[in-house]
DNA sequence: CACTATTTGCAACTAAGTTGCAAATAGTAC
DNA sequence: GTACTATTTGCAACTTAGTTGCAAATAGTG
């Protein structure tokens, strides 16, 4: 993992700081979104400074190796780019219960058709609903309640 | 226009107030999405605070007049709720160039087939790329550089 | 016209993200 | 290893979208 963090930021060439290293690191470890904050998080007591973490997310963005999106809240989400497509992000899914965020990886879907003269760079797909954990919740407390 | 406001005020069984009358005369007049500030913006000097605005757009959003979109940026866009199919909201399309969104109302798209576990209430698509307007622009900027 | 529940505007607040600047450090040259 | 410089980091102060509490205003009703 470590090895993968210094090759990454090798690839784009940037120094290989730890505060870098350890904010690769993280993006690598997880199979989600992350915001600033839980990236500070999962790193612990040592992590970078959250103006660092904005800066280094910044500097990963600009040489596209993170992709950032905005779902239901007013702070954005990071990932690592490693698992879209030129043209399209894999789907995100939001639970209205729970609230989390799964990136659905494994799943084909097609680019929309746009109209004369509209020429795509990305596209995205956000779905909000129920998540498997919270729809087998829902059914035991309402069987609770009968 | 005015007629059409107090309608869908009535329908959700909402008091007839001006603020929320002319919010939504505003929203049922355009035909893209508009932040708070946008909404004040186009009602002029007269608009409600930006705090009833905010209240006002929650409500409608309770009731399920109106849509919310996060795109680009941290601030949270609104339009009413019309134009839009139960299960998925039409295409949204940003140019990267002017910064501009278009709504795409009229193309049809498809709901992404979940992984099992999982229910859809809302899809959303999102696209980033370059809208007509700025491609020309950008093809007759090439041409004067020759 | 009077009454009351609802709505509004204001000022103060919260929280995500940004900026400027001085101190620390990675990469390089010797 | 040591010295040097451009880059990076951390901190404090700031910006901005959106929220909260509360007193004044008003829509709907009798």
């Amino acid at each position: 993992m470590n090895h993968r963090a210094t090759e990454l930021l090798g690839s784009v060439h940037l120094r290989q700081t730890e505060p870098r290293l350890a904010i690769l690191r993280t993006l690598l470890k997880t199979d989600t979104l992350l915001t600033q904050e839980q990236i500070a998080e999962q790193i612990g007591p040592d992590a970078p400074n959250k103006t660092t973490i904005y800066r280094t997310l910044t500097q990963l963005l600009d040489k596209n190796l993170v992709h950032q999106a905005y779902l239901d809240d007013r702070t954005s989400h990071f990932e690592l780019a490693h698992h879209c497509g030129e043209r399209q992000c894999h789907p995100h899914f939001t639970c209205v219960h729970c609230k989390q965020t799964h990136c659905l990886t494994g799943i084909s879907t097609q680019l929309v058709e746009l109209p004369k003269g509209f020429s795509v760079q990305r596209q995205q797909i956000h779905i909000d609903g129920v998540c498997p954990n919270c729809q087998t919740m829902n059914k035991t407390k309402e069987i609770e309640r009968v």
